[in-house]
DNA sequence: AAAACGTGGCG
DNA sequence: TCGCCAAGTTT
C-alpha cells in the first residue's frame, strides 16, 4: 500500500468535503473576514458548540473591528462570557485595537500581518488568510495533526506541535488556491467529525483504504503529548471563579475579601486575584476589584 | 521549550 | 466518578 500523496488523498477529502461539510456559520458565504477572525479566536482550544451561539452575539454586538477597539476591554472580557481562557478576549480586543490603528479597521490578509496581530499565531494567520481570503497556504490544527499523524505517518497520535507540521501539510496541497482552502478544511472536518482522537469512526472515512495507521493495524503509538493538570482546586480554578463573580456581578464590584469569600484557601486566592491584575483580566481600585474599563 | 492558561461534555 | 479532550498562543 503506498503512502498517500497529494495526487490521492486531497481530491478524495476534498470531494467528501464537498458532500458532508457541516453547516457551520463561519463557512456561510460572505460573513467576512471579522466574522472569520472572530470565530477562529474562539475556537482555540473550545468545542464548535460552545462558540456558535456565543460567536452569533459577539458580532451582533460588535460587527467591525472598529466597534470593538471603541468599547472598553472589561467589555470583552465580559461578553466573553464562560468560553474559557478569557485572556483571549482581551487579545481579541488588543487585535482589533491593532487593526483599526494599523490597517485601517480591516483585517489584513497577509501571514505577516495577521502574525504580529495579539493572539494571532501560526495556526490562526493561516485560518484566516485561507479561509477568509482565499489565499494559498497550509493551515495546521490539532486535527490536521492527528489526520496526518494517522493516514500518512501510520501512528495514532501525533508528535509534539512542530513548525515542520506546515511543511507537511504544505506537501500535500492542490495546486488551485480554492482546492488547497477546501483541502485544508476537509483535513481538519475530517479530524473532528470521522478521524476522531478517542473513538475513530473507520467504517465512514474516506481515506481508510489508503491510511497508513490502519493499514498497519492500528499500532497504539505512545501519545506523547503531557497530561493536562488537574483542574478541580487549582489556581485556574480560582482564577476561574473570581472572574466569574465579577463578570456576572460587572454591575457592582468586590473587594478582594468578598470575591468568593468561601474559597477554601485564601492564599490561593489572593494569588489568583494578583495574576488576574497583572494579567489586565481585571482591575483593583481603591481596593475594589472590577473589569477593567 | 515546557508550563500556564478555562470550561464543560463525553466515554 | 474521573480523566481525556477541544479550530492554540504566549512567555
Amino acid at each position: 500500500m503506498p503512502a498517500p500523496t497529494r495526487t490521492t488523498i486531497a481530491p478524495t477529502l476534498v470531494a467528501w468535503f464537498t458532500e458532508n461539510a457541516r453547516d457551520l456559520p463561519w463557512r456561510r458565504p460572505g460573513f467576512g473576514a471579522w466574522g472569520v477572525l472572530v470565530s477562529e479566536f474562539m475556537l482555540q482550544q473550545t468545542p464548535v458548540n460552545r462558540v456558535i451561539p456565543l460567536l452569533e452575539a459577539w458580532l451582533d454586538r460588535w460587527p467591525t473591528p472598529a466597534a470593538l477597539a471603541a468599547a472598553p476591554p472589561g467589555d470583552a472580557v465580559r461578553h466573553w462570557d464562560n468560553l474559557g481562557y478569557p485572556r483571549r478576549a482581551l487579545w481579541l480586543h488588543r487585535a482589533a485595537v491593532e487593526i483599526t490603528a494599523r490597517h485601517g479597521g480591516v483585517v489584513p490578509r497577509s501571514v505577516d500581518d495577521l502574525l504580529a496581530l495579539t493572539g494571532v499565531g501560526d495556526y490562526t494567520a493561516r485560518a484566516v488568510a485561507v479561509f477568509a481570503y482565499g489565499d494559498r497556504h497550509p493551515v495546521v490544527d490539532t486535527n490536521t495533526r492527528r489526520v496526518i499523524a494517522r493516514a500518512i505517518t501510520g501512528d495514532a497520535h501525533p508528535a509534539a506541535a512542530h513548525r515542520r507540521d506546515l511543511d507537511a501539510m504544505a506537501d500535500l496541497l492542490p495546486e488551485d488556491d480554492g482546492d488547497a482552502a477546501r483541502f485544508n478544511a476537509a483535513a481538519m472536518e475530517l479530524g473532528a467529525v470521522v478521524c476522531t482522537a478517542r473513538s475513530p469512526r473507520c467504517e465512514v472515512c474516506p481515506i481508510a483504504d489508503v491510511c497508513a495507521w490502519r493499514a498497519a493495524g492500528y499500532p497504539d503509538t505512545a501519545d506523547t503529548r503531557r497530561k493536562q493538570a488537574r483542574y478541580e482546586g487549582s489556581d485556574r480554578h480560582a482564577r476561574g471563579a473570581v472572574l466569574a463573580v465579577l463578570r456576572g456581578a460587572a454591575t457592582h464590584e468586590a473587594s478582594a475579601a468578598e470575591v468568593i469569600a468561601d474559597w477554601p484557601d485564601p492564599v490561593q486566592r489572593d494569588r489568583a486575584i494578583d495574576s488576574l491584575v497583572v494579567d489586565g483580566l481585571i482591575e483593583a481600585v481603591d481596593g475594589r476589584l472590577r473589569l477593567p474599563r
